[in-house]
DNA sequence: CCTTTTCTACCTACCGACCGGTAGAATCCC
DNA sequence: GGGATTCTACCGGTCGGTAGGTAGAAAAGG
């Protein structure tokens, strides 16, 4: 019975962090069930069983590269934004932070996330279920808290939440970074349509 | 060598409608990749090579379900709201309708198309890529036609019609049918939200 | 009106390829 | 030497797809 190291040295932290990030280039280009363990495995350098020392089963890979998305997320997105203590002002922030995530090159397998959002199954499933919660609950409470402050009008949170996020995650779907429209300014326009609408 | 039925009679037509309603049930269920051509025929009350008689290959059943879907779409959504003259009150409609489109039970169906955005391949998908951009062009005509005419204040098209899409097709990753949002409520709200913004 | 032929709508049985996963040996590096 | 790492070789199962057959209805022929 093979044993899996307990403790992995930093050494082997890094080995696995690069199957993570070379795995999650492929899902994210091919899909998860489409790209299979013997292409992932032949794009890390590895045979498929070589591979099998790093992960304990493709389901938990994915698993893996969810959780690490969500870090990088929170990082990058959730964590700077939590202590701006105006309302509106941290929704503007945390719109802006997380169009770059979806749009920039470095970030862009984040949206694994969005798109294999059905694909774990079980617990694995709930874990990033959870995490994906405190957004959104996070999102609907600095709406209801803009809303009690008299900062913006009365919307519904949930609504509102979810518009929000509709917006900045459908990007994923449509947006080339050798487009017309840099990231940068479509996080302004983008802030510009949801905070004022379209009336004159 | 096998010959596929040049015209099929009525009958054959019902029934191959009726696989592709049972086949899109189980994509959408399971996703693509996941549906195997097993289950389909099994749903299908048929066995593997039964299904056969009825489509040419699995990537083309996908192809056969996208554009019925695209049918419904046009039928529910665009068509109705093509000739009305006024472009806010066009743009209001079509939200409403395609909200309801992809919150209905009976027509949920159609999300295939919204999550299998890069699973068809060449000319499959340059097909089904070619009538959702007359979505996008129909949807930023409206917008440049009503900044025009000074509708609404001078938004960025582009911006504006991916943003109406983001909140209306990002729906079906998040509604439930048996929760607190009635389709219609959420129809009215995101339009005022979409067309008010939040400031008050 | 009855037989013969043709066609529709499936079936059974099978194909080669590939799936995720593993046992156990070989190799590498300290 | 001894653990860490990666290999070869293989497992049973399933994948999409097909060759070829057939029951029964419909059409054709006498």
């Amino acid at each position: 019975m093979a044993k899996m190291p307990e403790i992995g040295s930093d050494i082997h932290r890094e080995r696995h962090r690069a199957v993570l990030e070379t795995a999650a280039r492929l899902i994210r280009e091919r899909g998860y069930e489409a790209a299979s363990i013997q292409d992932i495995a032949t794009a890390c350098g590895l045979t498929k069983a070589g591979l099998y020392y790093y992960i304990r089963s493709k389901e938990d890979l994915l698993l893996e590269i969810m959780n690490y998305g969500m870090d990088i997320f929170e990082e990058r997105v959730l964590l700077p934004v939590l202590e701006i203590g105006d309302p509106v002002e941290r929704l503007q922030e945390c719109m802006e932070r997380n169009v770059l995530l979806v749009t920039e090159e470095r970030s862009r397998e984040v949206t694994i996330i969005l798109h294999e959002h059905d694909t774990l199954t079980g617990a694995a499933r709930e874990q990033i279920n959870g995490r994906k919660k405190r957004y959104v609950h996070f999102l609907e409470s600095s709406f209801e808290e803009a809303v009690r402050e008299g900062r913006i009008r009365a919307v519904n949170p949930t609504v509102a939440a979810f518009s929000f996020l509709g917006m900045v995650l459908w990007i994923y779907k449509w947006f080339r970074p050798d487009g017309k429209i840099p990231p940068q300014r479509l996080a302004r326009e983008m802030w510009d349509l949801f905070s004022r609408g379209i009336t004159p």
